[in-house]
DNA sequence: GATACGAGTGAAATCGGTTACAATCTCACC
DNA sequence: GGTGAGATTGTAACCGATTTCACTCGTATC
């Protein structure tokens, strides 16, 4: 079942039934139709690769991210996916599970597969490996880089108008109290943001006391460590912003396992507004960037840059957006109450 | 930057840059040591399409699954890709959105990528389609199929082992009025599950009572919606059992803003267990099916069959184990201060 | 010293498509 | 009826690898 079984059939040329799959107009009606019924008869499927190899174009987009099961991913990958499927391109996922090595092996996959373009949406990244791929001219995209570059497009995402909204939203209730549990200061994600937040606080003339300020890992557990480091410290903050959702849910749980409610005892803001959040109990109120946006507008940039050299180089720039759920609320003077054990009953 | 060139500047032929990138013997050192050098000279990737094409071995193993965002999947796509990049395979994951419709698109892009092998593990699956891919001879693997089918492997989860974990579990905490909420009865797995639970619970002699069986969505808010649906009838059991760890974090909610306490006055136990219950407050007791595990079976299996015909249709079977966490506990008796009025004000 | 053998290498066919270019066919128009 | 343009279709080169088969060259064997 190749092209030529179909050729044959349909009594036509391969260059004919080609054309018909490609949707070439210069195809009758009529052959087009029998070489349609013939493709049917043989349940014949064209080969990619013979496609990809003939035709230069392989119609496969790369997505290199970190980690599946880091919970920001899923949704990216998916809607990507599915703006990729709505252009009848395709999508090959690769996880450099945090590895230096293993994103080599990623970025080799994508230059061995001829990816029509690559968005690499990982903080680790050599500048070596870039090069590899840029000088292949292969459009490349990445998701919020320090650092632009010529040629390479990148999507950046405006921290601080994000940080600055969970700030003011802060303020806007009475806290003057704020704490930060940042990320690892080697991931660029972290610095940025943890800088944000930095620069935020001043802008609105509050003081910025290192005792309120924690390091996790972005993940739960590094978030329940950190807000139980802050707990046990002489000052307390009426709020604390986080360097990201995994890191806030950990922190509310150390919360909750020390008795003390959220909001009441302290708000807690998150930040990516990763699914799970709207479930969170209570849900988590949180700086959104919608990874949907960040899909799309990166496909969309590949998907230009294929056939206009132009469009290479892009600059995009997401807006992050406060979603109020429930971990925030009033900033409420120290009451003489607060044993843990009474709310542990109440609960 | 293709072979010929590399060929050239090594001064062999093309056949001999092909031997000594695929490790052919019949390469002698020095000649391999110069290709080599001129691969890295020219930074040479092989074209994998043409490779592919010329092989008739595409190395590409597809992956099926429903929805990279459903829980269940980010670690078992995790797992297969870390399996097949050992034996040097590459993976290519699909998602069916739970359409029949995207689930041909699917299988298509699997036989014109010519895939060497395919592990499909969603419950929608359509006869045809299956057809489509086995009379290719391209070797299948099923997750849990329930109806074993010649020349394709199936991998069973052994629900009823786990199903009756679980019982036992409870009845040793002295529940006898034990609860279910199902999945989806369009589901397989939600069927398989349930008939699990009703037979596990005839073998150890317990009544089922049809008041205390809800049925969820598989999802947060179905299991949450179920379990309020559970509450507000007369009767209620001391302990619940859950189609999927979803389910029971929802129902867990629904617990939460009843005011009610887990396990003091109800246990729950899920099935799958997420990557998410380590950290769910509290740890959530369930039924651990090990994503890893089946991964690794996946994979094996069809590495196996792919040279070796004999090996497919083999039958696998995963044992899932009881994960005790903090959400089961021994029963109590009913106490008088069961007012949701009152908790909602606690809360 | 002739013969056979095996290791290493190269020439060329092949995989299954795409596409530039050539060929043919149709039909309007003079 | 002849001509030319435009629409269809076919022929064949090509994409970049793999792999079969043939060839060359030591070297062991007699």
């Amino acid at each position: 079942m190749n092209i030529k079984e179909v050729a044959r059939l349909a009594k036509v040329s391969t260059a004919t039934v080609s054309r018909t799959i490609n949707g070439s107009d210069k195809v009758t009606a009529e052959t087009a139709e029998r070489v349609r019924r013939a493709i049917e008869a043989l349940k014949y499927y064209p080969n990619t690769n013979a496609r990809a190899l003939g035709s230069g174009r392989s119609s496969l987009y790369g997505l290199i991210i970190s980690d599946i099961t880091n919970p920001f991913f899923p949704e990216l990958v998916k809607s990507f996916e599915d703006v990729a499927v709505q252009f009848g391109q395709e999508v090959l996922v690769a996880n450099t599970n945090y590895d230096p090595h293993r994103m080599e092996v990623c970025v080799s996959r994508m230059l061995q597969r001829k990816a029509d373009g690559v968005a690499i949406m990982t903080s680790e990244m050599e500048e070596h490996l870039i090069d590899e791929l840029s000088s292949r001219r292969i459009p490349l995209v990445f998701l919020d880089t320090g650092t632009p570059q010529e040629g390479i497009s990148n999507i950046a995402i405006d921290y601080a108008s994000g940080i600055d909204a969970a700030v003011v939203h802060l303020t806007s209730l009475g806290h003057t109290s704020i704490g930060f549990i940042r990320g690892p200061m080697a991931l660029t994600s972290a610095r940025i943001r943890y800088r944000a937040f930095i620069d935020s606080m001043k802008r609105k003339g509050l003081t910025i006391d290192d005792r309120l300020i924690e390091e996790g890992n972005h993940r739960m557990d590094g978030g329940h460590e950190a807000m139980m480091r802050l707990l046990d410290k002489s000052v307390r903050p009426t709020a604390v912003l986080t360097s990201n959702d995994m890191t806030a849910i950990g922190a509310l749980g150390a919360m909750f396992e020390r008795g003390l409610k959220v909001p009441d005892d302290m708000s807690i803001i998150g930040f990516d507004d990763i699914e799970l959040n709207t479930f969170a109990k209570p849900g988590l109120t949180t700086v959104r960037v919608s990874r949907k946006e960040i899909a799309k507008v990166a496909f969309h940039a590949l998907y230009e840059a294929r056939d206009n050299p132009a469009a290479r180089g892009a600059e995009f720039t997401i807006q992050p957006t406060l979603v109020e759920r429930k971990t925030t609320g009033p900033a409420l003077p120290k009451r003489a109450s607060r044993q843990p054990a009474k709310r542990l009953v109440a609960r």
